[in-house]
RNA sequence: GCACCCGUAGCUCAGCUGGAUAGAGCGCUGCCCUCCGAAGGCAGAGGCCAGGGGUUCGAAUCCCUUCGGGUGCGCCA
């Protein structure tokens, strides 16, 4: 139930039956012909650039085209007038029942009102989040937990089959650092005095994980050297800090489908295979990299490595997968798990990275792109910074004064839900301003607060009916008589309901979930304004005097509640009922 | 030095992948509560879309370039 792609149906198939009557020639490529909601509302309902983009392979002046594609639209009955305008646009006004038509077809599809076949099944894999295992989840990983969760779900509705994915960096030096600082809590949970040294991890978390050591190996590491534990501690207190990580995430709302190890490429010939995969393609080669020009590097030489041509793909430089011992940089690890995720069969796939990695887009592009033989597009969106704020300062993270915000802190602060939807209120490649005070604000220029104020607007109307006697289950709603929602302003609303499934194949496409939170707030604007409008004319208030009259208009504040519930479904917030 | 991201109203930001007279919130000015929730709504002022070239019917959007801000740049992930 998708309007704006059912008349641009109508309109694909005038141009073809133009075509037919030999009115345009044969073979017009009509991809890009859109339908849309034109910006100015005296423009009619939607807009086509039809005879625009026909011109000039037909070869025919545009108003030409629009004339006669006009007179043909215009026989539908589905239309009630077309002009041309402008440069060779074609504005559509459609009859009043195919909007209100509108109301019963959303209340009869529910939540799945707006849900898309573009994606067509198609498997996409999200990996989001990908923290080291060394410690608590902090604000900076709760903007990328949102955004690839929110992306998820987003992708889902509009039909692609999705895998939520966690690459767990527990291959490399941290987990080591992790195992020396965790050996530090064990001896303390056994009364001696823990050396943090410096470098180590000094954060509380991991007493209790030293004391688990103490329960299950009693005293048996004491005093040992590091070669003896080494390895069972980084096993143990990494397994136990993605435990932890899990929690964190479960209380932001967040669950993965799949978590993959780095540690478990190694010796199980992955790194190797995807290595050779590239040497086969004659991507990899022994050489020497240039120092970066114009930036000094004190202890520069010149080195044998053995590099990945991934200039051949679109980077800059080439770029080193194995080190002058012979061990793998963490680019190879990475290169073969994104192979692993290729041998999977995903159709596409999305990284979610911090603004930092930005340099390493073009490399693991380059990487996927050879090892899927272009098929697999990787797109890989960076998470800017979130700003804190506090009392209206800025609030100075820092681990040793420890004004360190955890990801729980700010879930027991404000709520998942608030701290959901915040964090997708800016486009992920933008910079984003958190202050603890103006989320939680009731106002209107807190869009949480205002998107909430609305549902519950709504909900306090089905209720003041159901008190009144009137029935406002769905499906009285859904035969109410339509017709009586004339008013131009419930039209407007029930237009920007209509633009639903049209947002939600838009934000899929560009993988935006922000998209979404901004409609909200439009819809939200719009009930909130027909709201206010009851003040001054009583003829536009929810409940009325007559019963059928008041299921009307009740059906379309309550269609106008499903769009909410859905919107804030995909952004995982839960709507409320009532505002406290 | 090179690469990537960003530059839109006084401030914070959208802008439907190239469409018509560029939008919203805050702030400012003026209105609206015997009225379903005023925790709101309506109206007004405010713009060289950083600057300059180009591509075409048409550019905030695509290309080149300059300026300004951020991030990154071989054995750390």
């Amino acid at each position: 139930m998708n309007l704006f792609s059912e008349i641009r149906s109508l309109v694909t198939g005038a141009v073809a039956a133009m075509t037919d009557a030999g009115e345009l020639p044969a073979g017009l490529d009509t991809a890009a012909i859109t339908v849309e909601p034109p910006r100015d509302a005296a423009h009619g309902d939607m807009a086509t650039n039809a005879a625009m983009v026909l011109a000039k392979p037909a070869g025919m002046p545009p108003r030409a085209i629009a004339d006669l594609l006009a007179a043909r639209l215009a026989a539908d009955p589905r239309i009630a007038g077309v002009e041309a305008a402008g440069p060779g646009f074609l504005n559509i006004r459609l009859q009043p029942g195919v909007w209100q038509a509108l109301v019963p077809a959303v209340l009869g599809q529910g939540a799945d009102y707006g849900r898309s076949a573009i994606g067509a099944g198609s498997k996409v894999n999200v990996e989001f989040v990908s923290a080291n295992p060394t410690g608590p989840m902090h604000v900076g990983h709760v903007r990328g937990a949102v955004v690839g969760d929110a992306l998820a779900r987003l992708l889902a509705f509009a039909g692609w089959d999705v895998t939520r994915e966690y690459y767990i960096n527990d291959g490399g030096a941290q987990v080591d650092v992790l195992a020396r600082s965790a050996y530090e809590r064990y001896r303390e949970a056994h009364g001696l005095e823990p050396e943090i040294r410096e470098g180590l991890y000094p954060g509380d978390y991991l007493i209790p994980v030293g004391e688990a050591l103490k329960e299950t190996y009693g005293a048996a590491f004491l005093d040992k050297p590091e070669s003896e534990w080494l390895i069972t501690f980084r096993n143990f207190a990494s397994h136990r800090m993605m435990q932890m990580i899990r929690e964190d995430l479960a209380s932001l709302g967040v669950t993965m489908d799949v978590y993959s190890s780095e540690k478990a490429l190694y010796g199980t010939g992955k790194i190797e295979e995807a290595i050779e995969t590239l040497r086969g393609m004659g991507l990899i080669y022994e050489g020497v990299l240039e120092p970066p020009k114009g930036k000094t590097l004190e202890d520069w030489e010149p080195r044998q490595q053995t590099l990945f041509r991934s200039t051949a793909h679109g980077d800059d430089v080439d770029r080193p997968v194995q080190k002058s011992d012979g061990g793998w940089t963490y680019f190879a690890p990475d290169i073969a798990y994104h192979y692993d995720k290729v041998q999977r069969g995903f159709d596409q796939l999305i990284d979610i990275f911090g603004a930092d990695h930005g340099g390493y887009v073009k490399r693991m592009k380059a990487a996927v792109a050879a090892l899927s033989g272009g098929r697999v597009p990787l797109d890989i969106k960076l998470i800017q910074l979130v700003k804190l704020w506090k009392n209206g300062e800025p609030f100075k993270m820092s681990k040793r004064a420890g004004t360190f915000v955890t990801l729980r802190d700010v879930v027991e602060q404000v709520g998942a839900d608030v701290t959901r939807f915040v964090m997708l209120t800016r486009k992920n490649d933008a910079a984003l301003d958190f202050d603890f005070d103006k989320v939680l604000e009731q106002s209107k220029d807190n869009p949480v607060f205002y998107v909430q104020y609305a549902n519950a607007r709504i909900n306090s109307v089905l209720r003041k009916a159901a008190e009144a006697e009137v029935a406002v289950d769905d499906a009285t709603l859904a035969i109410a008589d339509v017709a009586l929602l004339d008013h131009p302003a419930e039209l407007e609303l029930i237009r920007k309901i209509a633009e639903w499934p049209r947002l939600v194949e838009i934000a899929a496409k560009g993988n935006e979930p922000h998209r979404v939170a901004f409609y909200l707030y439009e819809l939200a604007s719009d009930l909130h304004s027909l709201w206010n409008r009851g003040n001054d004319e009583p003829s536009l208030r929810f409940v009325q005097a007559d019963i059928g009259t008041t299921q009307a208009k009740i059906a379309l504040a309550r269609a106008v509640g499903v769009v909410i519930s859905a919107g804030l479904g995909i952004l995982g917030v839960t709507p409320v009922e009532e505002m406290r």
